[in-house]
DNA sequence: CTTCGATTTGCATACCTTTGCGCAAATTGA
DNA sequence: TCAATTTGCGCAAAGGTATGCAAATCGAAG
């Protein structure tokens, strides 16, 4: 069965093809009779707007591009879904980009504002210079989601990483820790940096010093491989904090299978994101929760007021996080 | 900066638009020579053919949609990262649908036909009656991923979900195992019922009686919940296979942390789809590896096949997959 | 130099909708 | 009842590209 048009209904209405369209046209001027009679024709046929002609015009295809270079860290499948579910009840949907084989994540933004998308979130990827730029003329707003880069006009939508990494470090140097360890996620990601800074930050004011610290390129065997190394140091430390949980957990299973130490007997282990696996008994991993449903609100409300012609002043927001207690730190 | 047209570039290379277009289609009938001249000052001005506009015409918008209703299970989003890699090296991109707020996933068909997709998946998700109309009335292929209809004529690609169990079945039955029970997932999901057909048929071939059996609702949570029942069976199960490993890894730290068992010494377990987690040295989970590359590259080629409006009947693709053994079954 | 066939090119139309503009009808106030 | 507003509706253009068809070009054979 062939796909009615709005010239279908609206010869089944008796009205003219304008007034098909202001029918589901939000705010536009008709009459509640007319309207309702277009409605009915339009059910009975099953008829619904066609998005690319719309988008074509408009230039607004109710399409909202998710940029995400990695999805092998569990954080990011839990973030696609909270904006899938979030766009899907507002009647918009998300169109996923991904690079393929050796394809540059810079390719991907042109290519997204040719499908007319309303708004482009990039996420788990930092953005190049030459993207930067491409971000600040694009026609759309953009956000960049857990991640920043200094010294643009990109709006960003984080977690206080600084701040979480300085909680993590008050709270194990107030339980008594003495010799904590960092494992950093890829050498110049923004959110490891920064959870580094405040972590550092919070030993040194506590009159520890700065941790020994070691790559873990944000994986599971990336953290397996740190905590060798950690453990191999002649000053053994007591508590490690990994910059994300999938690393947290690659170590805790370090502690255990290859250093046959006890968590938290012997080592105190830290993680940050709070993935699902976290709290499985098996793990029991203090972490510091990012509130993802409030960073994706957050990313939502910046897209929305954006929306309106009306240039927005690029906003970094950066929402608080919280430390989440369970076995891999009890004392 | 605006969006160079086909009549900027056409303007820019002394040529007529269909030129332009024809520059942009393969087996076009155009010279070599025109060819270059265009595409140099395509790419002088940055110009990219719009999708919106193409696809209005062609009725190909270069996009596949995917439906998935739950990202829970760690499966999925390895399933995702997949499609949209392998597409986007393909130039085409995946639209994620996602059912919002209680809504109907019937509704989401209509809406990605009307976005000119080229092609249906449809996972993680049982399609009721209706859809299943639907979907075999659809003017582009819907194939049914990770999931069967029985006596429809819908494509679907699945893992040989029924060989899966029976192999298990066996295994544990040579390994000398005398009262292996079943972690089932969903009550209706065909995969589940697919995977306990098997490994009954498995055990009983085995001369062992059919497994107990209780619910786990495809997720950790319920996986616990599941062995703390099968703990409470006057005869203890010595091995417990579940339908899929996010169960399965439930089922583990239930039985260490609240049976006080040990794993393998007093109990097996067996999952069904080797996830990331299931290789962690913490569970070094036994399971049966779905072969996800295999399982997409076919999904695409039924889409391909069908391409070219030739309408292609319908096939069900089971694709073999393989026991991974590991130490929740050593001897 | 003509002629024929093959290849290439441009014109015009189609795809489906939105929206500014003008006009007619309905409403209001006196 | 009539003028002044307001409201609702249809016409037509626009948005960017693909493609059938006819015209034009080209190369080579006669």
């Amino acid at each position: 069965m062939e796909r009615a048009t709005a010239a279908d209904v609206a010869r089944a209405a008796g009205v003219s093809i304008s007034a098909v369209s202001r029918a589901f046209t939000p705010n536009a001027s008709i009459a509640k009779q007319t309207k309702s009679r277009v409605m009915q024709a339009a059910t009975a046929l099953g008829y619904q707007p066609n998005p690319l002609a719309r988008g074509l015009i408009t230039r607004r295809s109710g399409m909202i591009a998710l940029l995400m270079s990695e999805v092998t860290n569990p954080f990011y499948p839990a973030v696609l879904e909270t904006f899938a579910r979030a766009l899907s009840s507002r009647g918009k949907r998300v169109m996923l980009f991904t690079p393929g084989e050796d394809e540059p994540l810079e390719a991907l933004l042109p290519q997204a504002l040719g499908y007319g998308v309303e708004g482009v979130v990039i996420t788990s990827a930092r953005p190049t210079g030459e993207m930067t730029a491409a971000c600040e003329s694009a026609p759309v707003p953009v956000v960049l989601f857990n991640r920043t880069v200094e010294g643009s006009a990109i709006s960003a939508v984080c977690c206080d990483n600084e701040a979480g990494g300085r909680k993590i470090a008050d709270f194990l140097a107030a339980s008594g820790r003495k010799r904590p360890a960092f494992v950093a996620g890829l050498a110049g990601a923004s959110t490891s940096l920064s959870r580094e800074r405040g972590f550092t930050a919070g030993l040194v004011a506590a009159g520890l010093p700065a941790p020994p610290r070691r790559i873990g390129d944000f994986t599971f065997e990336g953290g397996l491989r740190a905590v060798e190394e950690l453990l191999a140091l002649k000053e053994r430390p007591d508590a490690i904090f990994a910059a994300n949980d999938i690393m947290a957990l690659g170590v805790l299973d370090g502690l255990r299978r290859v250093g046959g130490l006890r968590v938290p007997e012997d080592v105190w282990v830290v993680g940050f994101d709070d993935i699902a696996a976290a709290a499985w008994p098996s793990f029991g991993l203090t972490t510091f929760r990012q509130p993802i449903n409030r960073m994706v609100a957050e990313t939502l409300r910046i897209l929305d007021s954006a929306e309106d012609g009306a240039p927005v002043p690029p906003s970094t927001v950066l929402v608080p996080g919280r430390l989440i207690e369970r076995n891999s730190t009890a004392s």
